[in-house]
RNA sequence: GCCCCCAUCGUCUAGUGGCCUAGGACACCGCCCUUUCAAGGCGGCGGCGGGGAUUCGAAUUCCCCUGGGGGCACCA
């Protein structure tokens, strides 16, 4: 075991802006920000803008709001600052040159002037004749007459690390164990562009050390590039955080989870009704556990058994129906007035805008108690009591029903008679006086029911019928009976 | 092609040599409850990729194979 300060835990997300802020990186976000909850560190948010071509400032939007939506707060970064800013590397240049000049005059970077065409031959020509392409530091001993030319020139540069040609490069990683890396497989690669700009691996590296990151938590597929900032800091003469390459997320075809997987982005899981903590809950599971056992989280308890010890290292399949699930459970949990709360941030953009509360029509919270148990995301709300707020469309399999149903007419005359008298109008009343009636005609009570429950909403499925005609008022409900007796059933019975 | 990672039910996983005739969760299938649909309860189906080796004993250790994935850029 490293000797580690706890509470000195400093960690990062580092997301390039380019596109949402896909699950896999809130995955990532997640496992940083609960290893610097858990132990009292810091959680730091960079952005990794130095690929000028796709970084977007609406992506960087997207990704900022993803993050807090989750609930996952930076203690420095971008909208809050911090005291090792700016967090942002485009804004960092000043800091990459300086880093970049010092290892140049150390001789540990040098100059190269090879031209991108002849670097592009070179490596088409590796590829042809299947061996690998390995930089072959051709520049590193120009003589200063010849650089003196070659900028006489107007050629342009890059800068290049200097790379040992033997040995191994060893990344103790966290989750992995010890990966070693043969050096002479890597070649002196570049670290800054000729445009100025440094490429990831410096600009990582010396973020990295400059920020005092003592976790780096990521994802696999930056595991083949840790030797590379090993040696960056090794060159600077800095001592390397401790390393946590996480597994990719996998759709289910074992693909990496893109875009034709469905959704993949926590903005369109938000917009579809799922809730944070469902979301949050599930990517803790999704490469972590506990003890194998428990599967629901609460955010409190998720930051007090967190471990990067029980990360596991195998790639995981995105399962959405056990997401599904878990939103469910979460919903059904909930306290109603927290659930109320929830939709009336969803449902403003959705079809059920506006409506709620609106004159005579019920509120969300008067609604809340009858669909909490059948919803499993938010927008489930909206397919299940629409008919409260709009004028009722029969579903066909539901009118079918209805109208072949020979005794729907006498049994709809029954309900309303009930409605319309039973005092007071309330479920309690209602159910007790439509129970007895169902008694009374020796029908079951949901053959009894049924067309009432078409007749009001015109669908098969709703809330539990007493409670609906409730809600929905004596006149309503009447009305709406009414309506269906006269005019669908006109010229049948 | 080269380098690297990974491998337990369909899926997420527990399991660190004997407690495993492999545990939990989702899904699935029955049954119960029931005014529809859910939810809930009970029960069931279902797995250590293959081959060697070590050991009294291997899901657990080692090697090979196979399979999946990642990386080999003046992308991140």
């Amino acid at each position: 075991m490293e000797r580690t300060d706890k509470a000195g835990v400093r960690v990062r997300f580092a997301p390039s802006p380019t596109g949402h802020l896909h699950v896999g990186g809130a995955r990532t976000a997640l496992y940083n920000w609960l290893l610097a909850r858990s132990q009292g560190g810091t959680f730091v948010l960079r952005i990794e803008d130095t690929d000028l071509e796709r970084s977007t400032e609406q992506a960087i939007d997207q990704i900022v709001d993803g993050l807090q939506w989750l609930g996952l707060d930076w203690d420095e970064g971008p909208r809050i600052g911090g005291p090792h800013g700016p967090y942002r590397q485009m804004e960092r240049a000043g800091l990459y040159a300086e880093k970049a000049d010092g290892l140049l005059a150390d001789r540990k970077a040098y100059r190269c002037y090879c031209s991108a065409e002849d670097l592009d031959a070179a490596r088409s020509q590796a590829r042809e004749k299947g061996e690998p392409y390995i930089y072959d530091g051709r520049c590193q001993r120009l003589d200063g007459d010849t650089e003196a030319v070659f900028r006489e020139e107007g050629r342009q540069s890059v800068i290049r690390l200097r790379t040992p040609t033997t040995g191994n490069t060893v990344v103790k990683d966290l989750v992995h164990g010890e990966v070693s890396f043969e050096n002479v497989l890597c070649g002196d690669f570049i670290l800054v562009r000729s445009s100025g700009v440094p490429t990831y691996n410096f600009a990582v590296a010396v973020d990295d050390i400059a920020m005092g990151i003592t976790h780096v938590i990521r994802g696999d597929d930056h595991l083949p590039n840790t030797p590379k900032q090993l040696m960056v800091m090794a060159a600077m003469g800095e001592e390397p955080p401790q390393y946590a390459h996480l597994p990719l997320i996998l759709g289910t075809d074992r693909a990496p989870l893109s875009k034709r997987h469905g959704d993949v982005s926590v903005e369109e899981f938000r917009e579809h009704g799922y809730v944070r903590e469902a979301l949050c809950n599930y990517l803790a599971l999704l490469g972590w556990s506990f003890d194998g056992e428990t599967t629901l989280f609460s955010m409190e308890e998720l930051v007090e058994k967190f471990s990067l010890e029980r990360v596991g290292s195998t790639a995981a399949v995105f399962d959405r129906v056990k997401l599904l699930w878990m939103n469910g459970s979460y919903i059904r949990d909930m306290e109603p007035i927290e659930l109320a709360e929830r939709l009336e941030e969803f449902l403003p953009s959705t079809r059920l805008a506006g409506l709620p509360g609106g004159e005579g029509r019920p509120e969300i919270a008067d609604l809340v108690p009858l669909v909490q148990e059948k919803l499993k995301t938010l927008a489930d709300f909206v397919e299940l009591t629409d008919f409260f707020f709009l004028p009722v469309e029969f579903e066909e399999k539901a009118l079918d029903k209805l109208l072949s149903n020979g005794e729907a007419p006498a049994l709809l005359r029954v309900a309303a008679g009930i409605i319309a008298e039973v005092e007071p109008y309330s479920s309690e009343a209602i159910e007790a006086a439509m129970r007895k009636a169902a008694e009374d005609m020796q029908v079951k009570l949901g053959k009894f029911l049924q067309p009432v429950r078409i007749a009001v909403s015109g669908k098969m499925v709703t809330p539990g019928m007493f409670e609906t005609l409730s809600v929905l008022g004596r006149e309503e409900s009447l009305r709406r009976i009414e309506h269906v007796l006269s005019k669908q059933f006109k010229g049948h019975s």
